[in-house]
DNA sequence: AGTTCTTGTTGCACTGTGTGCAACACCCAT
DNA sequence: ATGGGTGTTGCACACAGTGCAACAAGAACT
């Protein structure tokens, strides 16, 4: 809508990618060096770019100073951690806590595993939306024309062979998944790699996060983990109970100032 | 520099805060609510900001995305990991990695405790930089004219009695940490928590990073946690020495794209 | 040392984009 | 129905953003 905010936003994208010098901004955005390096200033007043010693740009230390302050506002990962906390002490395995937002699903906590083999994913990171367990809860709970329409769109990407392979098996998936309540990733998205998820939901009953463990094959079997699902649905419904039972207060907090 | 983008720039530390309507953020920002519902739906667009159910908008998820990718792509990151992980075995307590950046310094990676009880910090999150040990060792390290300028600038907050109380001090301090090559806090962020922190240095000798080791008096006394000095210094170099090694070849890479 | 590229920076005239206004649409309360 | 409180739309004006061209500063040659 607004042109110069536009090219300004495009930028960040661009960067993330890697570091670039002046011209390289300016060739990929499609406007004059001039107007690129004005854009390039602002966002650098703002701290949204840095521009390293080779004078190339790269994305800048307020990026991520603003990415926390935001997960901190998010109000269900505040009251879920405690919770994820003790169900990995319980498992010992990854606890993820994840959330969709305009087409995506990204997780916004974890808990890491206590065995050595780790996974590999991170906090902002966007999901493997047509096989993360957690993607399936998530959009499973989405009204029935978005839910297609989301489905339609996506790409499906076999990341394994048992990867899910087109809109019609997603949407039969998450058909399935709404009515169990839970959700799988039986090496969907690496081969060696389970889950089981399970639903958080608001006072509303509308999905607010979903959450998973996952275990790679070598440490547990698909089936042991199966095992562990009354233990994440229970532990998904304690998070539901608190998150439901904190009935919106905290708006008006910040604007008192009243005295004793 | 220019004021459409600076103004939508704006917006988002202000987002940060907490959710906000179009009218409050009009009105902080000083313009008319149609100028901002302009400028909102750009940074809507980007996925920077996004619009709740109860029409407030907050920061999107997209930020969250660029700040992950943007933490990627530092490689003293990467490299530092796995000593990271390797010191955090040995020891048992939390160790942060850290850079300076633009007057700020933050943390960029962290392993945690394996003690139930845990700091509170997180990666992305500007350090406490008068009194933090990796601030002291990275600031230590800047151009003498331009440490001045920022002691000068910084205001010293007073955490708990220990802290650093002025620019004086922390320039002194400063001094003797450049000495010394390496730095503490003992107490000075909270009053039962200390850090004993080491630099990381590139092929020029300039500090790349600064990393350290925190633990909570309840579980190991000052004098104890200093014990781990030589440990935390030899771990520090370790990187140092790999990332020296090195010798910036990647910065093409991307570019070829030759047939056999 | 001189010359030629390459890349970043500055000043300026033009116009297209962002601006604020006022009118409108909408929702929730009363 | 009626009112206040919001968000939204269309439009005329002007100023902020644009691209150009000329300049500055290095690096990489010969």
């Amino acid at each position: 809508m607004s042109q110069t905010v536009d090219r300004a936003l495009s930028i960040l994208p661009l960067l993330a990618e890697g570091p670039a010098n002046l011209e390289q901004v300016a060739g990929r955005l499609g406007v004059h060096k001039s107007t690129a390096l004005r854009l390039l200033r602002t966002l650098h007043e703002h701290g949204m770019v840095y521009r390293q010693s080779d004078q190339r740009y790269r994305l800048g230390a307020r990026l991520f100073a603003l990415a926390q302050q935001a997960v901190e506002n998010l109000d269900v990962r505040e009251i879920a951690h405690p919770h994820l906390v003790e169900l990995n002490e319980k498992c010992g395995h990854t606890v993820h806590l994840a959330v969709y937002e305009e087409n995506e699903v990204l997780y916004i906590d974890k808990v890491e595993s206590r065995y050595p083999v780790r996974m590999y994913s991170r906090i902002g990171k966007p999901v493997a939306i047509t096989v993360a367990a957690v993607a399936k809860l998530l959009l499973a709970d989405l009204p029935e024309p978005e839910r297609r329409a989301l489905a339609e769109k996506l790409d499906y990407p076999l990341y394994t062979s048992r990867s899910t392979p087109h809109a019609q098996a997603f949407l039969a998936e998450l058909a399935k998944v709404r009515e169990q309540g839970w959700a799988t990733d039986l090496g969907g998205h690496e081969e060696s790699i389970n889950c089981v998820g399970a639903p958080v939901r608001g006072a509303d009953g509308r999905l607010v996060a979903a959450m998973s463990v996952s275990a790679p094959n070598v440490v547990v079997t698909a089936e042991e983990l199966l095992t562990l699902l009354p233990l994440v649905r229970r532990t998904a419904d304690a998070i539901s109970r608190e998150y439901s039972g904190n009935t919106r207060v905290p708006d008006t907090q910040d604007q008192k100032e009243a005295r004793p």
